[in-house]
RNA sequence: GGGGUAGUAGCUCAGUUGGUUAGAGCGCCUGCCUGUCACGCAGGAGGUCGCGAGUUCGAGUCUCGUCUAUCCCGCCA
């Protein structure tokens, strides 16, 4: 009796049974040219619709929605057996394909033209009701907690099916770009030593080395660089990368980047590569056509024109130096902010001077929020200026004013009164605000085709960091310098341009890179003399790539790029975890999963960890 | 670490100056229904108003704290 239940069971997992289960068509396939066909569909229930007769039941899977017909007239009991289905139930289903009567065509749906007849039904799965509805407009409301405690349902919905088509295809597009430019696919360790400078990192206890620890890589930067040394000339990856700082819609802790490295390189040779992918990825994803070359903007005109290291281009608006309009003002506020050396700067909002007074105190706010004292403006409203500086103002600084700004009724101009980079960035937000204000009046439209990719260039190599005292590295302490700079690395450390670039594409920053520096002698005196790296600290994070350079290394550079990013812009979301399959909240827990969580007494012993009480 | 927003039925939301039994749509359950496709019709179940204090005769509503999610600043070489 026993051997014969456990029969039974295994009579479920025959070869037979199995047979059944294969399908001969995907749900989007089918069309009028298979009518009269014999198929075998499976997939989920989207929907049943039951006359008390009869049944329709709309058989979902990756690929697109087939209608299956039971009939009673037919087969009763298979009807009886269709009518107690629930929604997202996996089912299989053969049956004869058949034309739909004229009038029954569903225009909506891709396979409208046709139906399914059942003849058999095996109902593989049993689905219990769903949390949320498995719906893309009703999904695409429900909390994101929700979604993403149930992702393998959230993900069943065709936009994220969608998005994850996209994210393939982009991948694919890259891998075979640089599989035909050349490149080798390396992967490249995740565990690491910690490199304190940047990012915040995972640190991983090491059982087998009591006290010490490995971090998770924030990127494969130093490995990359090794692996030119190795004569490889030709790197990439889908690499992970994993950063432990506070999340954003655009940052999750783990990450992944196309990350690439050439040697024998200038910075040209850089560009048209990516041009060329991007290009590549553009075309196969969107069937979009890029134009390249992109433009490039220097850092300082991306600061002084948009206010930001990775300006939108996408719409106007530009800011405008006011420096010697304003040098001989009776105004105090902008006379002493150009006596100490700072500078004036402003943009014309155009079309905005309508706007509530609670939208202007926002923008106030924002720009305190940036450390400007406060935010001046002057609406051009019935003819005449309306602003609280403006009775400040001379006839000739007005006419000025006007005619550098273009102000024209209906508009408003914003003011910094700054320290060049404040001025400059509180601008910069300004400028994105007003936009987002005037795209939510219907006064500004951005078509969600337009893709501005620029190339930001001549970034400072160093940046000064008033905390430390010292100069530290822009980008990485790995950029070379511009090679007609290096002669100011001693002097004036801060006027020397670094090798280095930024992607950028509709004021997303999508990656960026630098040509390295390959000699010892050079990157011992970035070290040393100008990041003021003691020689033994320098030594044991960095000196087994001194050691390499020591060795024959090629002149090389590299870029990496935000593929969660690109395929954000390339899906039309505005969230990175929506491209990513199971990403984490902001606090950085999977709420599927329910990590991270706690681990036993045996296991902190084996790594030598004990956990501190918290308070 | 800081600032903003949200949390009421399974889901999305409404809920007036603090006032009697907290509502709607969808979903779910039951019944009816043979050409629908977001099927339709009738009926029904379903609530610790995130959690904890406080003010009050009385709190979904006011106050404080706290938790969660989210957006932003700091941070992200």
């Amino acid at each position: 009796m026993t051997f014969q239940r456990a029969g039974d069971w295994v009579a479920l997992f025959t070869i037979d049974r199995i047979k059944e289960m294969k399908r001969t068509h995907h749900c989007g396939q089918l069309n009028k040219v298979s009518v009269g066909e014999k198929v075998h569909l499976i997939g989920w229930v989207d929907s049943i619709r039951d006359h008390g007769g009869i049944i329709f039941v709309d058989l979902r899977d990756r690929e697109g929605i087939t209608q299956i017909v039971f009939n009673p007239e037919d087969d009763a009991s298979l009807a009886e057996e269709a009518s107690v289905l629930k929604p997202e139930s996996v089912i299989g289903v053969a049956g004869s394909v058949g034309a739909r009567p004229e009038e029954t065509v569903n225009r909506k749906l891709e396979t409208g033209g046709i139906e399914v007849v059942a003849t058999t039904l095996d109902v593989h799965n049993v689905a219990q009701t769903p949390p949320f509805p498995i719906d893309d407009e009703k999904g695409d409301k429900v909390g994101e907690d929700l979604r993403l405690t149930y992702r393998y349902l959230d993900m069943r919905r065709p936009k994220m099916q969608r998005i994850f088509r996209i994210r393939h295809d982009a991948c694919k597009a890259t891998r075979d770009y640089f599989n035909e430019e050349g490149f080798l696919e390396v992967e490249t360790p995740f565990l690491f030593k910690s490199t304190p400078e940047g990012a915040r990192e995972y640190l991983v206890p090491s059982r087998l080395n009591p006290g010490e620890f490995y971090a998770l890589t924030q990127s494969p930067q130093q490995f990359k660089q090794m692996l030119m040394v190795a004569g490889i000339e030709k790197y990439y990856q889908m690499a992970r990368c994993f950063r432990d700082e506070d999340l954003r819609a655009d940052r999750q802790p783990e990450f992944t980047q196309i990350d690439l490295e050439m040697s024998f390189i200038d910075r040209e040779d850089m560009y048209a590569l990516i041009e060329g992918l991007i290009r590549r990825i553009w075309k196969e994803v969107l069937d979009v056509d890029v134009r390249a070359p992109f433009t490039r903007i220097p850092y300082v005109d991306a600061m002084n024109r948009y206010g930001s290291d990775k300006p939108d281009t996408r719409f106007g608006m530009e800011i405008r130096d006011l420096g010697d309009v304003f040098a001989k003002s009776e105004f105090k506020v902008f006379a002493s902010t150009l006596r100490s050396g700072g500078g004036i700067k402003a943009f014309n909002a155009k079309g905005l001077a309508e706007l509530t007074q609670g939208e202007l105190n926002h923008l106030t706010e924002t720009a305190q929020g940036l450390g400007a004292k406060g935010l001046a403006f002057i609406k051009a409203e019935k003819g005449e200026w309306k602003s609280p500086i403006v009775k400040f103002f001379s006839g000739g600084e007005k006419a000025a004013l006007s005619e550098r700004l273009g102000i024209e009724e209906g508009d408003i101009v914003f003011f910094a009164a700054d320290e060049w980079e404040r001025a400059c960035t509180v601008m910069g937000r300004i400028r994105l605000e007003a936009a987002e204000l005037l795209k939510n009046k219907g006064r500004l439209e951005i078509p969600s085709d337009r893709y501005d990719f620029l190339w930001v260039v001549d970034f400072p190599l160093v940046v000064y960091e008033e905390e430390a005292g010292r100069y530290v590295a822009a980008h990485h302490p790995f950029t070379a310098p511009v090679p007609e700079d290096t002669g100011l690395l001693d002097s004036d450390p801060k006027a020397v341009r670094g090798q280095h670039y930024d992607l950028v594409l509709n004021g997303v920053e999508l990656g960026g890179g630098s040509i390295r520096v390959h000699r010892r002698e050079l990157q011992k005196k970035l070290f040393e003399d100008v990041f003021r790296i003691p020689p033994d600290v320098a030594e044991d994070r960095f000196g087994y790539m001194l050691r390499a350079f020591g060795y024959g290394a090629p002149p090389h550079g590299g870029i990496a790029l935000g593929f969660d990013r690109m395929v954000a812009i390339l899906s039309g979301v505005t969230s990175i975890r929506d491209v990513i399959a199971f990403p984490k909240t902001q606090k950085g827990q999977c709420l599927m999963t329910d990590s991270p969580g706690p681990v036993t007494e045996r296991q902190l012993r084996d790594l030598h960890i004990r956990v501190m009480d918290t308070e």
